[in-house]
DNA sequence: AGAAAGACGGAGACGTGTCCTCCGCTTGCG
DNA sequence: CGCAAGCGGAGGACACGTCTCCGTCTTTCT
């Protein structure tokens, strides 16, 4: 027997031109999505990529199937870096530390923001990294909050809120000073603080964890169809 | 000489069928515009009224028309709001009230949102109330600061960004919990106060005011196109 | 080398959605 | 009653994104 792949059906080999393609496209449409978001079209990609439309739609039945396969790299990295700050021994810090990494990576990479923020988990095999994410999160919030430094009121479903804030400056500015929003994540992260003379006692409750998903999928701004899978 | 209208060239007078659609078409228009924002069409607008599209468009060439007729009114509101509360003694409060009482207005009214976020100025009559919020606004900031109640490094042109924060809280919560912005809302304020304590200097430089006009418009969100005035 | 399998390109079919016009019919008014 | 003014809403014009199709070119195998 000669045949590199394993006995059963393993996708036939690629010739080498196309595997050299798949390279190009991926590395395209990486750089297409993070300039401009889930709405860039596979045409973009094609073109970024030097190649035709077709050879795109060979490879990958369609835009989401192409963002699956990038995205699903990524979302791990968010949620490494969740774990990760979870494990610190100064829960504030870390906290704050974890949020501007996060931000961070969202303010260079508005394909990940959207996949965040608007489309819904439960499609195809992006999974909204919700849970994952949030779950260490509330962790940190609860002990930072038990360390004296986060405010009592604060509650875990606060801090994608105060993503979705940060995406508004974000959305607005990273053309102009791509850097503006550290200086509004520095003023939350002192509205943050347990009150040095607590002023403002907020009335106002946070949402449920089971909100959470409804506000940030189907609430907000530029909507996208999903193609009904032909 | 028997005519109502002054001598020259008035629009001929309405008849009375008209001038009641007329009327409901405006009303229509307020009430579409407010919920789903501009991107609302002259057939939503139409269908709420009751009429055709047709009627809608014989009194009104475009959407921009309507607009106009609209938002003169509501944009002067606000105007008016930001130069009584710069009259105000106290600055600080006055500050904070007004900004609670603009995205009040702005959490009921999408259209009104996203006319000041989205459009340019200078396109048809409704000009972007920009210059003229901000002046009462930079005066009360400035007021505010020699008060010793708003942190020294605050800018007058983080109002508007903080209104982009606040507009993305909005943006994804209004159908599910509408006063969550004042959670928000008031942990931004703990964040403006001049700290005993300052905890975080911020580096970031604020925008230049000639700079805001060009995030709020180009930079963000759902793009919508301008007729080519036929 | 020669041929078959595989890959390519990109025009264009198709679907969707908005803006706005057109024209036969209805209605208010004198 | 007559007719100018007004009405309705189907559908034309356009823009844009998705994805297919098939004639042509490349790689790979013998």
């Amino acid at each position: 027997m000669r045949e590199r792949e394993p006995a059963s059906a393993g996708p036939r080999r690629l010739r080498r031109d196309a595997q050299r393609n798949r390279e190009r496209i991926l590395a395209a449409a990486r750089q297409v999505f993070a300039e401009r978001g889930l709405e860039a079209t596979l045409d973009d990609v094609a073109s970024r990529a030097g190649l035709g439309v077709g050879t795109v739609y060979r490879r990958y039945r369609n835009k989401y199937a192409l963002l699956d396969e990038i995205f699903e790299e990524e979302i791990g990295v968010l949620v490494a870096l969740a774990r990760e700050a979870a494990a610190r021994p100064d829960a504030w810090h870390a906290l704050v530390d974890l949020l501007e990494l996060l931000e961070q990576r969202f303010s260079t990479n508005r394909g990940l923001q959207d996949l965040v923020v608007h489309m819904r988990s439960g499609q195809d095999r992006v999974a909204s990294p919700g849970e994952q994410l949030l779950e260490p999160i509330a962790c940190l919030v609860s002990r930072a909050k038990a360390e004296g430094q986060l405010r009592a009121d604060f509650a875990a479903t606060d801090i994608p809120m105060i993503h979705a804030m940060l995406a508004g400056v974000i959305e607005h500015t990273h053309d102009i000073q791509p850097e503006l929003w550290r200086r509004y994540f520095l003023m939350i992260v002192d509205g943050m603080r347990s009150a040095r003379g607590t002023f403002n006692p907020i009335e106002t409750p946070p949402l449920e964890p089971q909100q959470i998903d409804a506000a940030l999928s189907s609430g907000g701004g530029r909507r996208r169809d999903r193609p009904s899978r032909t």
